[in-house]
DNA sequence: CGGACAAGCTGA
DNA sequence: CAGCTTGTCCGG
């Protein structure tokens, strides 16, 4: 019998070649599988991978994305059901299928990458399939109001646009905006992730200057203007500029990927699953051919993995850290308090800088004061019996706060006496912002003194005092500061975190930042030698990056070693442990810190792919018996 | 995630 | 043993 083009309309029907089937993840994180739903030929043109759908689930109507198109259905014919709605454009296929890499890659839900890859409002459906019209030409190369070029920035950028992988270093204070604009791609899409906000705008503006479409992508805008902003990126033709969610930038056409200042902890999402945007763009731009460059005054070691480094010349390079000042703590006699004579001296200085003299309006001359240790104190001792203050009820050391003594492990409260012998004169060994501030106040007679409890909001301002005292959290709004003093640098070099020589320095460069080219960068210390100091005293954040490289290999150590940290209920806990021992070369080894039926452990292994493959095959047994938030490449540690 | 349904606990 | 809680399963 010869084809016949007259068959029943019921075998039409019935005949999958001419019913189109989707598949759909569901938008609820514990699902991990797709359905597969029918496309009704009504929406067969604005259908696609990525679309965000509404399907009826088990009775249910659920939002969620279509991650595949045109399959061959797993369910039989008859129990199909039709898509319910087409809600929004949603992310390109490649954005899809970089989600379901992610959800291995950081051991959490799909749909939380895809959430990050969306658009926060619901965009006609169809709007962006067409919408990616021929590119227009980018014009004007150079800024029309262009200052004569530094030939090192210039030299520097003309190397680093060379770069296909690689990092670009260049001083705190180099002109920072010319030099990433030159590592944009000269056609198609870049993404410039910048975690500062002030910047991040300040390129946007610099960018648009000169002729780059460049769109500011702010995860506290309003719904409405980040929809906007995405629909306007999945164009293409532009330069995307924001924080960490830039790096799920819908852009069709990325050429190069932008990663500014890597040590920056706010690259990576805190909330599990705990992605970075480092990791993101690698990845994106190893998937779609693009380039991807970090560009930091000091990169992280993880960034030294994805390629060579260029630098500006020594000279250039040892300028632009301008001059720090090591007042070495050896030297004093004890008990000087929190201020060496070289600070206060310099205090005064700038200080006195800052007033009006002769009514004229001096430059702002603020110091900042920078000492990570919140509260009163952290650490007392009995001036009577000499016995260390800790909690009657766990043995800890107390803190002092306004309200009195408190404990940091256990929060017991109690007044401001010594358990043992009941006198009140405590000694403050380790005192907080809040003791300092008064410190700093009592040698500055008739100047405000400000201090700065924990971290601003993003709308307040800082107060206007010419001295402040507080933790990290001062130099993150204040700008343009006489002086920054770190009073007790040892913390930092000391502090018991594997990154930590790393976060010291980028202390360092935050500071240098907040104090300009013509600031003084101050610190105290005992440990005046220490690799971190003569990195930025000679502008050569390479000192710390090879010898902490080298150490973190020996340890196997991130990115030579992966790790994860799990937390939640024991019992889950217990059941990942059991999973992971039937799978060689990881080690789970449990944090004693546990609280009522809660625990802690790190699971180690060789490499970040070994570790991810582990987690994915232990991780849902392990969740099935409790609630789990697994951290993979924990920051701190 | 959240509804369905099953297995377990309680009190009369 | 009804009535309720708690747990496990599963979705097109």
């Amino acid at each position: 019998m010869t084809a016949n083009p007259a068959h029943t309309a019921e075998s039409a029907v019935k005949n999958s070649d001419a019913l189109r089937v989707c598949r759909v993840l569901p938008d609820l994180p514990a699902v991990e599988r797709g359905f597969d739903y029918l496309v009704p030929d009504a929406w067969a043109g604005v259908v696609g991978v990525g679309s965000i759908v509404r399907v009826a689930l088990r009775g249910r109507r659920v939002r969620g994305w279509v991650i595949e198109d045109a399959v061959v259905p797993e369910a039989p014919l008859d129990r199909l059901q039709p898509l319910l709605k087409v809600s929004s454009d949603g992310p390109p296929a490649e954005l899809v299928e970089l989600s379901a890499w992610a959800a291995w890659r950081w051991a959490g839900p799909r749909v939380a990458f895809l959430r990050a890859a969306s658009p926060p409002n619901n965009v006609t459906p169809g709007t962006c399939g067409q919408a990616r019209g021929p590119t227009a030409p980018s014009e004007r190369e150079k800024p029309a109001d262009d200052p004569a070029d530094d030939p090192d920035v210039e030299a520097l950028a003309m190397r680093g646009r060379e770069l296909t992988h690689g990092v670009v270093r260049w001083p705190p204070a180099a002109r920072w905006a010319e030099l990433l604009r030159r590592l944009v791609a000269p056609d198609g899409s870049t993404v410039v992730v910048i975690p500062d906000a002030v910047r991040a705008e300040a390129l946007a503006r610099h960018l648009n200057r000169s002729g780059r479409r460049a769109l500011l992508v702010r995860g506290d805008d309003p719904g409405a203007v980040r929809t906007a902003a995405w629909v306007e990126a999945s164009a293409g033709n532009c330069v995307v500029v924001g924080g960490r969610l830039a790096a799920w930038a819908p852009v069709p056409d990325a050429r190069a990927f932008v990663l500014v200042d890597d040590a920056d902890e706010a690259l990576k999402d805190e909330r599990a699953p705990t992605w970075h945007a480092r990791e993101v763009a690698a990845e994106r731009a190893a998937r779609g051919g693009a380039r991807l460059t970090v560009a930091s005054p000091a990169p992280t070691v993880e960034a030294l993995q994805i390629g060579v480094v260029v630098a500006p010349s020594r000279v250039t390079e040892r300028r632009g850290w301008g001059r720090l000042m090591v007042v070495d703590r050896r030297e004093e006699a004890p008990g000087m308090g929190m201020f060496s004579p070289e600070l206060t001296e310099l205090l005064r200085r700038t200080v006195a800088r800052a007033a009006p003299q002769s009514g004229q309006q001096a430059p702002s001359q603020r110091a900042l004061c920078v000492l990570n240790r919140k509260g009163r104190a952290r650490l007392l001792r009995c001036d009577a019996c000499r016995e260390l203050v800790r909690c009657e009820a766990c043995g800890a050391a107390v803190g002092e706060e306004t309200r009195g003594l408190v404990c940091r492990v256990c929060a017991t409260e109690r007044p401001r006496v010594c358990a043992h012998c009941a006198s009140t004169v405590l000694r403050r060994l380790r005192p907080g912002v809040q003791r300092v501030a008064e410190e700093a106040a009592a040698l500055l007679p008739r100047v405000a003194v400000a201090e700065i409890a924990g971290a601003p909001a993003p709308a307040t301002e800082l107060p206007d005092a010419p001295v402040l005292v507080g933790t990290e959290a001062v130099l993150h709004r204040a700008g343009d500061a006489g002086l920054v003093a770190f009073l007790d640098f040892d913390q930092e070099l000391l502090a018991p975190r594997f990154r930590a020589p790393e976060e010291a320095l980028w202390l360092l460069v935050r500071a240098r930042r907040a104090a300009g080219s013509r600031g003084v960068v101050l610190v105290q210390t005992h440990l005046p030698d220490h690799e971190v100091i003569a990195s930025a005293r000679e502008g050569d954040p390479q000192v710390v990056t090879e010898a902490d490289a080298a150490r973190r290999r020996q340890l196997g150590l991130p990115p030579f070693g992966a790790m994860a940290l799990v937390e939640g209920e024991a019992k889950a806990l217990a059941a990942l442990r059991v999973e992971l021992s039937a799978i060689p070369g990881v080690a789970f080894s449990e944090v004693p810190g546990t609280l009522q039926g809660r625990a802690k452990a790190i699971v180690r292994s060789p490499s970040a792919d070994h570790l991810c493959d582990a987690l994915a095959a232990a991780a849902p047994a392990a969740r099935a018996a409790g609630r789990l938030r697994i951290e993979v490449d924990p920051l701190r540690l």
